[in-house]
DNA sequence: TCTGGGGTCCTAGGACCC
DNA sequence: TCTGGGGTCCTAGGACCC
């Protein structure tokens, strides 16, 4: 391979809630595990031995009770706090080992290696894979090629191939152009990354089958049909790099908060409670980023599996007077723009709050006419005040403070019935016995 | 009975302007 | 009575990711 790209590791945590609750409950080792999403609904991740009996990533669990019963399978709610808090460790490790590293989700980041002999690197990924495991805990699998998307091929490999999965590294690097050929055209369009499932179905309909047909279409062919985004993934397979790296993560665009309920609620009260609560959480998140938000939607549906006659599902987006991140604020507008959509008689399952069109706090433009929150010298005491609250709910766990109609019942809370504790964010948990 | 949550990017199509 | 063409901005919706 040429030399002329930078090498990229692709570092994959293994079933990673899963490997992070058995850090903590050893017990879990080698036996077949579930967590499980919010709600308790579906099957967010699964050990390899629950994998092997079939169960997979998305599934109601109301459909596998009896595989669960009958394996005795260990199943978990998802505990966010804990995958947050193992995630920032992994990542912390990689960032003292690797110069260039890009956070790429909870559990995987890319990572940009100097150097460009095959062999050196080889011993990087192992030592990459090595360490991550002493220092967290966490089992890692270490893909390598020049570019994203075939390093993500490569780390697949390191996952699922019986020929690396024992070291849990894949090199393409040392590989050459027909042994590369020869990996690709063994690797579904499915599995491809960009390659989703309506896009795989149309590409099996017109005859392509393997990542190596798929990366020998012509590019007018894959523009036309893919959008430019297939392209860039068939030019990337070819050993061409079009995705760049993001070394510090842009500011969000857009912030979303929502939950299903664990019961259905029916009553405006009680949705205005769930949303007023969902607001404070969403201008957390707001202003950690240092941003104010422009415009707002907030959308509430009953489930999308109840009968003809019975489903509703509305939205309502509104432009704030002017951009801000206080809560109150907010969750005046939210309230008012829950009223206009709410109808009555309906079993809601789910609502949610978006902001859009973000700017930063320091841009901020005063609205001429004065409207909203007020001048500037009300915005600098609200935005005061913001901290203070944010640095209490940090101190003293979420929620400390809060504004009155959130409730403090919320009958409609999730259901987690099989919560890990805290382990690394609550000493009074570490050493609780469950 | 019970089906997650949070993001991004791209395109098509409508409204509006000249 | 005839009824263009191109640009921009916005929104909705689809597709993808983990």
């Amino acid at each position: 391979m040429s030399p002329k790209y930078k090498p990229v590791a692709l570092v994959d945590c293994n079933n990673f809630y899963v490997s992070c609750e058995r850090v903590f409950n050893p017990a879990l080792l080698n036996r077949p595990v579930l967590v499980l999403s919010n709600n308790d609904g579906c099957v967010v991740a699964a050990s390899d031995e629950a994998k092997q009996l079939g169960i997979e990533r998305g599934v109601p669990v109301f459909e596998i009770r009896d595989l669960i019963k009958k394996h005795g399978v260990e199943v978990w709610s998802s505990n966010y706090t804990l995958y947050g808090s193992m995630s920032h460790r992994v990542m912390s490790t990689l960032e003292e080992m690797v110069p260039e590293i890009e956070r790429y989700s909870i559990d995987e980041a890319f990572c940009w290696l100097p150097g460009f002999d095959p062999a050196k690197l080889d011993k990087q990924a192992v030592k990459i894979r090595k360490t991550v495991g002493q220092y967290t805990g966490i089992p890692v699998s270490v893909g390598v090629s020049l570019t994203k998307t075939l390093a993500k091929v490569a780390n697949r490999q390191a996952k699922k191939n019986p020929e690396f999965k024992d070291a849990g590294v894949c090199n393409l690097t040392t590989f050459s152009q027909p042994e590369i050929d020869q990996l690709l055209s063994e690797v579904k369009v499915s599995d491809i990354w960009g390659i989703g499932r309506r896009r795989a179905e149309f590409l099996q309909q017109h005859g392509v089958f393997t990542a190596y047909e798929f990366k020998e279409m012509p590019d007018r062919w894959l523009q036309k049909n893919l959008t430019i985004t297939g392209l860039r993934t068939a030019w990337e397979l070819r050993g061409i790099p079009c995705i760049k790296p993001e070394f510090s993560p842009p500011a969000k665009k857009s912030i979303i908060t929502s939950r299903g309920f664990g019961r259905p609620i029916e009553s405006l009260e009680e949705l205005t409670e769930a949303v007023t609560a969902y607001v404070s959480r969403l201008a957390e998140k707001l202003r950690r980023q240092h941003s104010v938000a422009s415009r707002m939607e907030i959308f509430i549906h009953t489930s999308h599996f109840a009968r003809q006659g019975e489903r509703y599902a509305n939205a309502a987006r509104l432009r704030l007077p002017q951009p801000t991140s206080y809560t109150p604020e907010l969750v005046k507008h939210a309230r008012r723009a829950l009223e206009l959509i709410y109808r009555p008689g309906f079993q809601y399952q789910k609502a949610g709050v978006m902001v859009m069109d973000l700017v930063p706090e320091s841009a901020r433009q005063l609205n001429l006419w004065g409207e909203g929150e007020g001048g500037p010298e009300t915005i600098e005491r609200n935005r005061q005040l913001m901290v203070a609250v944010d640095g209490l709910n940090m101190q003293m766990g979420q929620s400390t403070v809060r504004l009155g109609p959130v409730g403090t019942k919320q009958t409609w809370g999730m259901r987690r019935e099989k919560l890990s504790n805290r382990y690394t964010t609550r000493w009074d948990e570490l050493l609780e016995v469950s």
